[in-house]
DNA sequence: ACAGCCTATGCTACCGGTTGCACAAGGATG
DNA sequence: CATCCTTGTGCAACCGGTAGCATAGGCTGT
């Protein structure tokens, strides 16, 4: 019946319960000077009529949606969805909820920081996405984050895993179990110039004496990865043409992995090392068994949750991780 | 510098143009009937000042949003990244976006479908998460859908695939490879029952004469699967107790999968056969090379999102997928 | 020259809240 | 008993759009 009938507003209730819809306000307002008397009486009248404020109204007048555009422009890494699970719980504590918005061909950053910025939202997340200087200028006044991604631009805030310990650890477990000719395998180029781990990685064996080849998988994707894995090995000199493959994260390191074994028939890691990035669940089956540098993703949005509800002031942070040693290396 | 000013309205067009701010909202849509010159005079003075409308306003005075809540409460099965994607991609093409709420111990049903009827969202999507009918009679006139899961509440529309011909296609499979004794995986109770792979297996196997134990991993988790498999396998005469595990989806299968080979020494298919539900891109990788029943999760949420723009009338829809065949069955 | 019509523009009222001010009623104070 | 203060309530104005009516002014037809 609740359902048929027009939407109840405040003036609804005001005339229920005979004061003005100034006074069912205050009656919503805790901080409001109201007689107690009065209150029980709004409060009754608005459920009895099952009355909502509504939101849309408030938020107009307030100038704050308590909403946050979250761009994400890569759906393949299995990492975002527990850290979209951290995310949007970590909103709703704060009384906000993330307006999920996804990047593609048809829709891009400008579109969806120009849809975003439109809907009043108080925040945009660029959500572990490529993206330029110029696209976020058009966030104007809006503030804008960058979770999981290094950002170089200046005003614009990150959170994310600082690749220098990171690599540095993978790189230091690798040599320290005899690996002398590691390779790297990176996705996208332009997003991994943004991550930092294959700088990182070929900088730390370049202190070693050793020049790490880079292979490209071109996207992020268990399939391309092994793909690439098996056309660019035998290419090497050398059987196998490296000991050890680190790989810029999980998802292309378990690609990886199985090409190794089923495609070129190598021993994982008695023939050749692997170690991935982000520690995805599967990491952790034992038919990989990966060995990988966990990203603290909870720690990452809880401090960058605090910063977009100013409780925290809005700075760039670089959070370390852990190595986490498993079969693979 | 733009970024710093105050918001720009219609009216500060209208004033830099000229003329009244209704004119400004005219020149806007293409509909409205408006003189060439001024169109482009206005246009003109608003790409100087970047104006854009404010959709908050609008939506008020309109009544619509755009905004549609995605409820999910699980986080933990793979197939809901890429279905979001489809989903996020699919309202944005019909110029609406989706708010993802994630429903769990401090935020329930109750509050999100409060939370977002208050926002005054155009449609809420139930997407796989359990429900009560008490819980969608919250939602009052704002329409319900349920995604990727059995709706039995009179009123509420929702989009599945169909177990039926599902698990028969699974059923007949395994029979046809000689399979007897098959075992049945499933997550937690309460979603089983919403989901009825579990009725419909262990029916298709009565025909048969067969009466199919179950197994609970009580959350839908590939450790809890794992460990489900672990204990109980070795409590059932016979060796192996059983010559097949269907589960329930593919990441239950992956967890089993690992239990079987590694904890407990048997080997896949030889020994027992494995198969799971909704072909993840995990469940192709060659380590795991799952025999899984794939969803059409994209014609699904194509149906969805045409039931929600009202291109097509809201009826529940059972659709079928395909049994795909690989190495563990 | 004037009715009749059409086009382009302005205006009022409204969506449902928030904000700050005005003011009435009642109690404390001198 | 007048004054001051406190508390509680009503009200106008506003947030930034939309919808539909009113009307000015140009053009056509007779």
């Amino acid at each position: 019946m609740a359902g048929l009938t027009k939407k109840v507003t405040s003036a609804d209730v005001a005339r229920a319960a005979g004061v003005s819809k100034w006074t069912v306000i205050r009656a919503f307002d805790p901080a409001a000077p109201i007689a107690e008397m009065t209150r029980t009486k709004v409060l009754a009248a608005a459920a009895q009529l099952d009355y909502r404020p509504n939101l849309l109204a408030r938020s107009l007048a307030t100038q704050r949606t308590h909403l946050v555009a979250i761009l994400v422009d890569d759906f393949e890494n299995p990492y975002k969805l527990p850290t979209l699970a951290h995310l949007t719980a970590a909103l709703q504590r704060e009384g906000m909820l993330g307006i999920l918005i996804n990047i593609n061909d048809s829709f891009d950053h400008f579109a969806a920081i120009t849809d975003a910025r439109s809907r009043q939202v108080d925040a945009i997340v660029l959500f572990g996405t490529v993206f330029r200087p110029e696209i976020v200028a058009r966030a104007g006044s809006t503030p804008c984050f960058v979770l999981a991604r290094e950002s170089t631009i200046p005003g614009v805030t990150s959170v994310y895993t600082d690749p220098v310990p990171a690599m540095r650890a993978l790189g230091e477990h690798l040599h320290g179990r005899g690996v002398r000719r590691p390779a790297f395998l990176r996705g996208p180029r332009t997003q991994s110039t943004a991550l930092g781990r294959c700088r990182e990685f070929v900088s730390f064996w370049a202190e070693q004496g050793v020049q790490v080849p880079v292979i490209n998988a071109g996207v992020y994707d268990r399939e391309s990865a092994a793909e690439a894995v098996h056309r660019w090995l035998p290419t090497v000199p050398g059987v196998p043409g490296c000991d050890a493959l680190a790989c810029e994260n999980d998802i292309l390191a378990l690609g990886a992995l199985d090409a190794l074994r089923y495609r070129l028939g190598l021993r994982v890691p008695q023939d050749i090392a692997v170690v991935g990035f982000d520690d995805i669940d599967l990491a952790a089956a034992p038919s990989f068994d990966l060995t990988t540098y966990r990203q603290p993703f909870r720690d990452m949005v809880e401090a960058l949750v605090q910063m977009l509800t100013g409780k925290r002031p809005a700075e760039t942070l670089r959070l370390t991780g852990d190595l986490v040693l498993r079969g693979s290396s």
